[in-house]
DNA sequence: AAAACGTGGAC
DNA sequence: TGTCCAAGTTT
């Protein structure tokens, strides 16, 4: 006889129904021509992968096939200067994901000699693949019976079953992957993955799921209790503080100064404009006029000041606070020998669209470089 | 355990 | 318009 209040194991949610219901729905239903899908090769898997990690398939397709025409195969992935990967992402964000990408094609090639592992466990050491990623390259690329567990499944599992605490929650998600191993099915791993995913994308969506459409209707506790627009739990909010910035776009020759940025924080290994210190505003959004002298120090090392304008202020939204980028267009009527230590570099306005650099001052300098034959490209 | 880490789409 | 958050991982 069972032991009531025993721990939970696998074997407590065991139910074969829910995977057959689910691989039947995908076969028909689901998604089935992604750039990703109908392969098993682990590179094209892997990448789409990482690049789909808190990332929606619409933001990918594009940065997929461009990725794949530069870097072909792991090979010439691992071989290629870190700066071209991180230009290739340029604008698809969380580029620590750019990093490990690369740091992880060269692990592949020394440490497995070219060839992804297929145990779960050995794929979830390599830099920027978790549990969750490992799953799903080890079940996509060599059908591997491995749970993933990501947002899709956590708001299906929870309408699905009814879980009214917080997914994000350490002791709500271990039950989640409890739950996750205990439902995959023996064979067909492939289609239960997939459609766990297209499931949560096209039909148990955020706002507005489409319950009528849902084969885990008959079985949805959300659906039967009227609390599918309530689950799952949402995220608890907090306060997001504002941040401001001077960037200096100095200009000359047709070209712009760049600053690499450090490899940790916010747009880290991109290039970017160099910042002026010291601007931060006493309220709102409005930045002080800035100092002639400050400016002027800033410049110094890279040359002499020919014209100075400040542009039209961007406020920029990450997921954690707000940045309030003030642009001051520099003209220098002279250009001074660039120091040696490589973190700054003049690049073509020319080349503005390829360069590794994060989506808003992409978009600040093209706006304001991009068309030479504008008013402002004459001030080149 | 909680915070950091981007960007764009949806409502 | 502001809020929410997506095929999560790392520290």
């Amino acid at each position: 006889m069972k032991r009531l209040n025993h721990p939970l194991t696998p074997a407590d949610y065991t139910d074969p129904t829910f995977s057959a219901t689910l691989i039947a729905w995908q076969q028909q239903h689901g998604r089935h021509t992604l750039p990703w899908q109908n392969t098993r090769n682990a590179y094209l898997v892997w990448l789409s992968e990482i690049m789909l990690q808190q990332t929606q398939v619409s933001a990918v397709l594009g940065y997929y096939a461009r990725f794949l025409e530069r870097f072909p195969t792991l090979q010439s992935l691992a071989e290629a200067p870190v700066e071209d990967v991180m230009a290739q992402w340029s604008g698809l964000g969380y580029y620590t994901r750019a990093r490990n990408l690369h740091k992880c094609a060269q692990q592949v090639m020394e440490k497995h000699g070219g060839i992804f592992p297929s145990d779960p466990v050995l794929l979830a050491e390599l830099p920027g693949i978790g549990r969750s990623t490992a799953a799903a390259i080890a079940a996509f690329s060599y059908g591997a019976r491995a749970a993933i567990m990501d947002g899709n499944v956590k708001r299906v599992f929870a309408r699905v079953f009814g879980i009214d605490s917080f997914p994000g929650e350490k002791k709500t998600e271990a039950a989640m992957w409890l739950r996750a191993e205990a439902l995959l099915p023996e064979t067909g791993i492939e289609s239960y993955t997939q459609g766990l995913m297209d499931m949560g994308a096209t039909l148990c969506t955020r706002s507005s799921p489409d319950c009528t459409r849902c084969p885990m209707q008959p079985r949805c506790v959300a659906f039967a209790t009227g609390r599918v627009k309530d689950l799952p739990v949402r995220k608890p909010k907090k306060a997001s503080p504002e941040k401001h910035a001077v960037m200096l776009a100095i200009v000359h020759g047709g070209q712009v100064l760049l600053e690499q940025r450090p490899a940790t924080g916010i747009w880290g290994g991109l290039l970017s404009l160099p910042e002026l210190d010291g601007h931060t505003p006493a309220a709102d959004d409005a930045i002080p006029a800035v100092d002639d002298a400050a400016l002027l120090a800033a410049v110094q090392p890279f040359g002499a000041i020919d014209t100075h304008e400040r542009l039209l202020n961007v406020t920029h939204v990450f997921t954690h606070y707000k940045l309030h980028i003030a642009p001051l267009l520099v003209t220098l009527r002279q250009r001074a020998p660039m120091a040696s230590d490589g973190r700054y570099v003049w690049l073509d306005a020319a080349k503005l669209g390829d360069a590794a650099l994060p989506a808003p001052v992409k978009k600040l300098l093209l706006d304001v470089l991009g068309n030479s034959g504008d008013a402002q490209g004459r001030l080149l």
